[in-house]
DNA sequence: CGTCGGGTTGAGTCCATTCAACTTCGGTGG
DNA sequence: CCACCGAAGTTGAATGGACTCAACCCGACG
């Protein structure tokens, strides 16, 4: 049931059976989300952390004229909110954008992790590590990319990112999400986002219906969108 | 000599002799960089993370067309690439953009940390989280706030970052970094960069003259940035 | 069969960009 | 001492990108 987490961590380094199932003792308390729901709340302050066994889910934060930002999408294999274990309070909520599938991680137990497993407290830094870097590739689309080319390293990155848990079928994958969620995610208005979707179906490359996802040409989507994944440290190497 | 890097640390949590000891042994090997020069280049494998003891850098990336885009503003008591100790590769550059005095960590030493001395492991992964909280505020500002605000709510982050570490005076604060810079940061053209400053200058909330900002008028300019400084994470509690 | 949410398209406005000129100021060399 | 120079800041004008407002299409669903 752990294994899209297995598959995340594993990825980066190996995991040995005690901490495959120091991660399984870890993980209680199975929930489900539907969509539109709050997975977090803003301003909460949980004694636990969450991880996506299936689904999607978003981070987001809303200004005080109703702008949504989303800062970071979740995929299964995902800790939504590891960082609440030291941040303590958060500043922004987590909203399921199709029905989710999560399990637990009490901050009780995190913390007896950190005391006694640090190899397996590095994997789990790492992972908020590398969440760390998607926001810096996010923030370098948000400022210097087309918006073309921003929409096109998005579908790279979650592309990606996808395959490692074993969520991608061929060159297509899921997207559960609206136009106008889209444009949350860009920062653009829907009717600008529609304009940009288009764009790029147009010069070929992808496909996009029924909420999935084609990739039709993915060298001249990496060139659109100059994607390297070297920041999604998808090496296994002694961490 | 390690002052700020205790009251960055210091301010999540109280930090115990022993811990402060550990944290003279992990840090040496003192660099002076000048302004513009690499601190850390993209690509490489550093075996160290570097502290800014004085001086201020950025981390950043280039895109193919030549566009620039800082992902951070890194002030003296941060740690500019602590990550790598984990990630590897730098996916990315750290330049200093003033005169720059730093002090070295091995990522040896790191480990020996994580082996032996999980609250501090726990502070600096706290810090590393701070980053990414500071990201995730750097893409709602880029995606749904107007550029004045944008603007106003870093120089609301940098005043209340550098008041940790005791680098303002009064209400001023020292910013060494040209138009054109911080174009980089807002992910703007200079022309427009410059208009955007004036507007902020016109309102009478800051004045900015000879590389020094000057708070006029701090109520207002929160309200402008909508500024909530949740995300720094500034309360001592046990993490 | 009507309604509703999501997607698409057109038109006009505003924002941000580029290109270009001009100013200010500190530094440097005649 | 001042003339010159270059880097940084400022301003104007024209172009193009992104926004709003509005209408319309379409498929799912009651």
């Amino acid at each position: 049931m752990l294994e899209s987490l297995f598959l995340n961590l594993g990825q980066h380094d190996s995991l040995s059976d005690d901490e495959q199932s120091l991660l399984g003792n870890l993980m209680t308390g199975e929930r489900s989300f539907a969509a539109g729901q709050d997975i977090v709340a803003s301003g909460s302050r949980p004694a636990y952390s969450t991880l996506i066994l299936d689904g999607l889910a978003a981070r987001y934060k809303v200004l005080a004229d109703g702008g949504r930002q989303f800062t970071s999408l979740q995929i299964p294999g995902d800790f939504v909110d590891l960082y609440a274990f030291l941040l303590k309070t958060m500043d922004h909520g987590v909203i399921a954008l199709s029905p989710c599938r999560v399990i637990l991680a009490d901050h009780s137990k995190l913390r007896s992790i950190t005391e006694r497993a640090p190899h397996l407290t590095r994997l789990l830094w790492l992972d908020t590590l590398i969440d760390g870097a998607i926001h810096r590739e996010w923030i370098v689309a948000m400022g210097r990319r087309s918006k073309v080319s921003h929409l096109a390293h998005l579908f790279c990155e979650l592309f990606v990112r996808l395959q490692v848990v074993k969520r991608t079928n061929g060159m297509s994958f899921h997207l559960p999400v609206s136009q106008a969620e889209l444009a949350d995610v860009l920062g653009l208005s829907v009717v600008h986002m529609n304009r940009v979707i288009s764009a790029l179906r147009n010069s070929g490359v992808i496909a996009w219906a029924n909420h999935t996802v084609t990739i039709l040409d993915w060298q001249k989507l990496q060139q659109i969108a100059e994607f390297d994944p070297t920041y999604l440290s998808m090496t296994r190497e002694p961490r």
